[in-house]
RNA sequence: GGCCAUUUAGCUCAGUUGGUAGAGCGCCACGUUCACAUCGUGGAAGUCACUGGUUCGAGUCCAGUAAUGGCCACCA
């Protein structure tokens, strides 16, 4: 044996072994437990990172201990098409050749994705196994493979007939450099230095109930906006019905200014007194709160800024004008007209598109959406009722509070990268006038009937026209990964995989993404499978640099866990990422403590070297002599050890059970016991092997390939330490 | 505006039934024949953010304060 550990000849020589001995596919046996986690399928647009780092460590530990306690374990890998953001990734790389996805129309576009994609995967699954994990790849899945896709959309068709699908016009986040519409989940607020602008709309005298409305002095109601140029789509000005300055106001009305709209001056409990002059603008069609005021009072919604971020013909003279250009006008005509009463520097927060950070604009549009109250009830009752627990249980409380206040979920997106809705048109009629400018559909005749079909119906059921159009609409990526668990399994089909296997033991994921995914997992695997999808949901923080610095390419602190995998080993990097670490709480990551832990694997190594390397001319194969202190000392802190690992995983406390192995192994059996067993060493080997065949089988699921190559050389009957039987 | 988390040794962090403060890294001294210098032995180092409370006893439970970070929300 070497001095010095080498894991570049160990680490890629077991997991291939592993992988065609066929350890990482379990059998289905109604005698063993099942124990099942389904990986967050990585996007396929890019390589691994620190945080895949994390989820495999955590993942495959989980996936290892029950495999030797004797569990089927089954640990499904997969790749996530991950609709906007993988379509975003390859725009910029298109850019890059001076292109639009525009320029490749929408099939060609979706082929060059599709092989993109596919590549990615392929480097991924190979990093995964560079990792050490332990997946069952027979199984692995992508998430536009056509059985998944069929499943989603029969999900889709089961919605749509109970009637928690439909489509309507609803107010929508548009992305205009994404050009589609996004989910309230997809949108990240940011605080923004803006101006409030403060624009006077004069008040006119209503002649017929003459002293019924008393106009103020100036004969202006004031109102403050951060969007100006949002004033063209005005279609009110409210008030709060117990503000004394306005009461006699309400009813009466106002002009808008520069287009001379006669609107109405009304009172609504929305209306915070206290907030810029208390008197607000209302653009139904340009803001949710607006909109919904518009709902209640009965107004008009003018769209005045169309999905191209421009004015629109309603706009009159700033009509075709970009938002912004608009915007500046507007306030150079209000300051001359004497409309602009003054301004003041205001810090808000605006939504921008989670992918591309451009501004989005809430726009009023024909979406598909979900009804999610009925829905949330469900999830909201099966956390309650401890079907499925959190872990850390704090989420629990932010999980209720998200339930009970969502909204509809729109699920249709205008971009092409996804899962076509299953929706078919007869004739061009039932489509959006956005979705055939988007995808310049010529017009073709119709009745405009709506069919919603798992597969493509043949004819038109009411008019028998077989030119039926296909939604060009492709679903919320959210959409498809939300019923990852069971689509994996097999699921609508009853096979055995799914009868098995499924509810799901644990998922394993980031808190980040607890709200896009995990939520929308429980609420449709809970609807479609009448099951909760997993009984345990695990959050990991955010890996950092050493300096708790979240890690980016253009702060140049990225740990690439490959490279870092590479220099010191897998295992190392494994370790060094649950070492002294809680769950759903960031942690800090820097080489040193890789480093620290490449030391580890030495010092197990040398430990080997110790025991292995000894070549008496016998001596006791079985632990039968007489027991001196120091045997029953380590004998017995080996079985403290031993029960100690196995509670803290059957906790999911990771960073502990790695803590009491790496001190029991370094600093007992190391430093004290083989110490003291040097002068004694033949009727010590028994007890020096025995420990560290243990000790191997214990910190095997935390750095297996180190444990692996030195059980190896251990005396015992065993073909893989990954099939050995956990410790007991 | 609401909610949550964090605050423990120089640094990064563990500490789950409340019982004399822990790890990794770093630091100091010594030690290279006999597994390992990717090492060993020994050592210095913390009034566990602050204030009050419960308790025989609190880093650990309760109330409040402060700082930092995060999440959610229709702040015109």
């Amino acid at each position: 044996m070497d001095k010095v550990y080498q894991h570049q000849e160990t680490e890629g020589k077991w997991s291939s072994f592993w992988e065609k001995q066929g350890y990482f596919t379990p059998e289905i046996n109604p005698k063993k437990k099942p124990f099942t986690i389904i990986m967050p399928p990585p996007n396929a647009n890019g390589e691994l990172h620190v945080g895949h780092a994390l989820f495999v460590t955590l993942q495959d530990i989980l996936t290892r201990y029950h495999r030797m306690k004797g569990n089927s374990a089954l640990w499904l890998p997969g790749a996530d098409h991950a609709g906007i953001q993988t379509q975003v990734v390859y725009e910029r790389i298109l850019e890059k050749q001076g292109k639009t996805r525009y320029d490749l129309g929408r099939n060609e576009f979706y082929a060059q994705v599709y092989d993109f994609t596919l590549k990615n995967k392929e480097v991924m699954e190979d990093q995964l196994r560079r990792l050490g994990a332990s997946c069952d790849w027979s199984r692995e899945k992508f998430t536009l493979d056509p059985a998944i896709s069929k499943a989603v959309y029969l999900t889709f068709k089961k919605l749509y007939d109970d009637g928690l699908a439909y489509r309507g016009e609803r107010m929508i986040n548009w992305c205009p450099r994404c050009t589609t519409a996004l989910s309230d989940a997809e949108i990240v607020h940011q605080e923004k230095e803006a101006t409030l602008w403060f624009i006077r709309y004069p008040l006119i005298q209503e002649t017929e109930k003459a002293g019924q409305c008393v106009p103020l002095k100036e004969k202006f109601i004031v109102v403050a906006t951060t969007r100006p140029e949002t004033m063209l789509g005005d279609t009110a000005v409210a008030v709060n019905p117990d503000d004394k300055r306005y009461k006699n106001l309400i009813g009466c009305k106002a002009y808008v200014p520069l287009i001379s709209r006669e609107i109405p001056i009304i009172a609504d409990n929305s209306v915070d007194k206290k907030f810029g002059t208390g008197a607000v603008k209302v653009t139904p069609a340009h803001d949710p709160t607006d909109f919904e005021i518009s709902e209640r009072h009965n107004l008009p919604k003018i769209q005045i800024i169309g999905f191209d971020s421009k004015v629109t013909a309603e706009g009159k003279r700033y009509a075709g004008l970009k938002f912004n250009e608009a915007r500046r006008q507007i306030l150079e005509d209000l300051k001359k007209e004497g409309f602009l009463e003054k301004e003041k520097p205001y810090l808000h927060s605006v939504g921008r598109c989670e992918r591309c950070n451009d501004v989005v604009e809430p726009l009023i549009s024909l979406q598909w959406f979900i009804k999610m109250k009925p829905l949330a009830t469900l999830a909201i009752r099966a956390v309650k009722e401890g079907k499925i627990k959190l872990l850390p249980r704090r989420f629990e409380k932010v999980y209720y509070q998200w339930m009970e206040n969502l909204r509809d979920w729109c699920v249709s997106r205008q971009i092409w990268w996804g899962h076509q809705l299953p929706v078919w048109y007869c004739g061009t009629k039932g489509l959006s006038d956005l979705q055939r400018r988007l995808n310049d559909i010529a017009e073709t005749p119709g009745c405009g009937e709506v069919i919603v079909a798992a597969e493509k119906p043949s004819e038109c059921p009411k008019c028998q026209n077989a030119k039926l159009i296909q939604d060009p609409d492709t679903f919320d990526t959210w959409f498809s990964s939300g019923q990852w668990p069971f689509t994996t399994l097999g699921w609508p089909k009853q096979t055995s995989d799914f009868q098995y296997f499924y509810p799901t033991s644990v998922m394993e994921t980031g808190y980040d993404i607890f709200f896009l995914w995990v939520t929308r997992m429980i609420v449709l695997g809970l609807y479609c499978t009448g099951q909760v999808p997993f009984q345990t949901v695990y959050l990991h923080g955010i890996v950092r640099d050493a300096k708790g610095q979240k890690m980016s390419k253009s702060k140049g602190n990225v740990i690439n866990p490959l490279t870092v995998a590479d220099q010191y080993g897998a295992d190392a990097v494994r370790m060094a990422l649950v070492f002294n670490t809680t769950p759903g709480n960031d942690q800090n990551l820097g080489e040193d403590k890789i480093r620290g832990m490449r030391n580890f694997t030495n010092k197990i190594w040398n430990i080997a070297r110790f025991v292995i390397d000894f070549k008496p001319d016998s001596y006791e194969t079985g632990i039968t002599k007489t027991l001196q202190a120091e045997d029953k000392v380590i004998l017995e802190e080996l079985k403290k050890t031993q029960e100690k690992v196995t509670k803290s995983l059957e906790n999911f406390r990771f960073s502990e059970a790695a803590q009491t192995l790496y001190q029991f192994i370094w600093h007992q059996f190391a430093d004290i016991y083989i110490e003291k067993a040097k002068s004694r060493r033949a009727e010590t080997q028994a007890i020096l092997e025995h420990v560290l065949k243990v000790s191997m089988e214990l910190l095997h699921p935390f750095m297996p390939y180190v444990t692996e190559e030195i059980w190896q050389k251990l005396p015992h009957q065993g073909k893989s330490i990954m099939v050995a039987p956990w410790p007991k």
